[in-house]
DNA sequence: ATCGTACTTGTACAAACGTACAAGTTGAGC
DNA sequence: GCTCAACTTGTACGTTTGTACAAGTACGAT
């Protein structure tokens, strides 16, 4: 009733394939996903195995502690999204209207909700674990960095607020992007303060 | 050794004076500063009690269910700052220069992060859970529709969202707010469109 | 082949949880 | 004064929690 041994595999009662590296990823996984749907403050060992479909033991031999556990969720979420970012730069150093290509990117990221979730999840839980602030720093960075040589750096900074708003209000509204006010607004951030 | 009746009530182990509408408020209240350290996956009905310091009984007694308790609180927060608003609301109209006012006005809402650091936690419990995106959306709209009349629907809504996004990096980072950069920005975005 | 370390897994346990409830207390209406 | 509904409170119960751990299995080094 409990591990139900394949017909595959005759008698032994056998423990799965071995293979640290790829349980220490799954488990990571599983928590972006349980923090996701549940939320940090409801992510529980239990359920991020179930998840991952491991046994509960594996969760506490890779991360100790349930917070371990959850900074290794958060930081492969920000991770996954280092790697959007990269394809960011290119797109917007290739596009011919910077605030349209921004506001293209936008509507894209807003289409996979639970991704965005996560995001303003780890803010909120950086803003109370100091612990976390690093993680947060580091994905809250990214997209400045990325704007800064082509828009100066304080617009960059203003731009990015921007869209973190938008974002945010329509994560809340669970309403539609309206692209041509969001690439008018980036438009006035633009302009030059000299 | 539980309730230790005092020298000043002599022998009768009394019940606190009754005021149900006091405890309903207590209760929401102690909620929101819960919600506002631990965090609304966190909140339970013993951490709320104990902050009100009343027995846990209290609890279930005016909110059946933690939802409901959380709601309350989450739901006393907005009441509060749509307040605070009111108060917003004529700042800025006696002011000269509505940039650097709502600027100032910006720098004194972040002086409290606890009554910040609520204001996000409803944001991604309402962006999980659709039964707390009315008091959600109650809160969204209150500066829009403050700003709307001097600044143009879209201004507004630009304006709100960049704040909110300079605010959330305030909270994150725990860093001070550009005065200037943000009076700039808030001065851009007031341009008319046509 | 064997040995030891690294990994796997099921189970155990005390603490904390949401919720239910019985017994007690109060004060307004009669 | 008596009564009854509203309120108060301590305690209890079954679950779920984080974490610990013993017993077992696999695999590289020897």
């Amino acid at each position: 009733m409990t591990g139900a041994p394949s017909a595959r595999t005759p008698e032994r009662r056998t423990q799965r394939a071995r293979d640290p590296q790829a349980r220490r990823a799954a488990l990571a996984v599983a928590t972006m996903e349980v923090i996701a749907e549940a939320g940090v403050g409801r992510t529980t060992h239990r359920a991020v195995a179930a998840r991952a479909g491991l046994p509960l033991g594996a969760t506490t031999y890779y991360f100790p502690t349930l917070d371990d556990l959850i900074a290794a969720g958060l930081r492969h979420a920000t991770d996954q999204l280092r790697a959007d970012l990269d394809d960011w730069a290119q797109r917007l150093a290739a596009a011919p209207d910077l605030a349209a290509e921004l506001t293209e990117l936008t509507r894209e990221y807003l289409a996979d909700r639970r991704q965005v979730r996560i995001e303003y999840e780890l803010c909120v839980a950086a803003a109370r674990d100091a612990a976390l602030r690093p993680i947060a720093e580091t994905w809250m960075d990214g997209l400045p960095e990325i704007l800064a040589p082509a828009a100066g750096a304080d617009a960059a900074r203003d731009i990015c607020a921007l869209l973190d708003g938008i974002i945010l209000r329509a994560l809340v509204m669970e309403s539609e992007l309206d692209a041509p006010g969001l690439t008018a607004a980036i438009r006035r951030l633009l302009t030059n303060a000299g």
